[in-house]
DNA sequence: TAATTATTTTTGTGATCACATTTTTAAAAT
DNA sequence: ATTTTAAAAATGTGATCACAAAAATAATTA
């Protein structure tokens, strides 16, 4: 029933009320706060963010048109279940297009973007040294984001965030049932490879930062994790 | 106003207004029958498929999540304007996604399946030969649908579809400008490949498919092009 | 007690309306 | 004739309502 918890989030004037439902809704499923399989309700969410069915409805088509959301034929919709198949298939697609995005934002690159990625590497460190793990996760998105879009006519990065939203309940499991994310940095060198504009170094990084970061887990320990948390 | 030009097509009982609208204006879109930079209402929209604003506008918000469409900040909606390096953007990214996702078919492939691939092959060396571009088009993109969903597990399936939308466009004006659409065959030569279910192989027959095929306009023809088009 | 049927409630869907903003058209001024 | 200003029309947005289908609950039967 209607006790959807969501975490409520600052909504900037001029927002208008589908966008603000898309973002939250979309930040409680990247951090993992919707469960998997748990239905949602299209006035449940209305009413949870007080407005109306009209603008959740539009937020919802939008979630499940990024791999988000999934529409059920009874027109239930809800958070994907996920497996270690599916898990595999997302991380090998993740890395592939990640390699890809980096390359092609290497000739586009700056010393003041590589600054700021930098800045941004810098900040994650000390998340990650508060042992604070969701900031460190946002700046891990970050820091791949303004890599990415470097690359001005760059058409990638919506397929990107697809990827980590449909990643997004596993690392909500994850952080439950794990004391401690293990973080993988790989960035500084993807940083000295930038320098260079060594385009096969950086995606290189890129390769390494992915797979032995999320994509480090043995399918053994994705199938306990999975079991754990009742998927 | 809302002289907006859209092709009929069949309703399958069952489904909803949004979503026929939503199948509707992205077929409108994909064969290029709205031209880049026109604006779409949504009123207009509703009333050439005599339906009412709300589920036209679900079918827009879909459509743009999909890269499909394009909201201006004045809350205009539009069909984005092509330009040669967004194309070639496009172009790179699609080698590389329908590469991999050929890929990590090849495990799933069965015999039946090839089988399908060759007779679907078939039907759009026969459209090609009638010159009917139009329908080889279409058996085209099912060729490669048809491989790629080999793969149960598959995620990578929207963003292939994503990717056809936005060149969408383009193959309308490169449609309408040219007198035959050049196509190439590499099919054959996957069809072999995946036989032997050997994975390079069929990734090079994909790669040559694209390259050689959409990916085959020359700069200079693709500016030239979109001049004619008024872009 | 377990299974089946009937009733009630919940839910998705789409049309309509009101409001604010934007765009277009008409009128006036320079 | 060109620019400014004023009025009118069109447009995006979101709340509300009615309806049909689905799910949950209650009542009944075996």
């Amino acid at each position: 029933m209607g006790n959807l918890a969501l975490e409520p989030l600052e909504r900037p004037e001029g927002m208008t009320t589908h966008e603000y439902a898309h973002r939250r809704l979309r930040q409680a499923i990247m951090v993992g706060s919707i469960r998997p399989g748990e239905s949602l309700t299209i006035r449940g969410i209305a009413e949870a963010m007080e407005s109306s069915p009209t603008p959740v409805r539009e937020a919802l088509r939008r979630l499940s048109s990024e791999g988000a959301l999934r529409v059920l034929d009874n027109r239930r919709i809800m958070v994907p279940r996920m497996t270690a198949d599916r898990f595999s298939e997302l991380v090998s697609l993740r890395s592939m297009l990640e390699q890809h995005a980096a390359r092609r934002a290497v000739p586009h690159i700056t010393e003041r973007r590589i600054d700021q990625l930098a800045e941004i590497d810098r900040a994650q460190d000390e998340a990650i040294a508060r042992k604070d793990d969701a900031t460190a996760l946002l700046l891990n998105q970050e820091f791949h984001r303004t890599l990415y879009t470097a690359n001005p006519e760059q058409v990638i990065m919506p397929m990107v965030e697809s990827v980590w939203l449909q990643l997004g309940p596993f690392l909500g499991i994850a952080m439950e049932h794990v004391a401690q994310l293990y973080f993988v940095d790989r960035h500084q060198e993807a940083i000295a490879a930038l320098r260079k504009r060594d385009e096969d170094a950086v995606a290189a990084a890129i390769r390494a930062d992915i797979s032995e970061g999320i994509g480090g887990f043995e399918r053994s320990a994705i199938e306990n994790l999975l079991k754990l948390a009742g998927q």
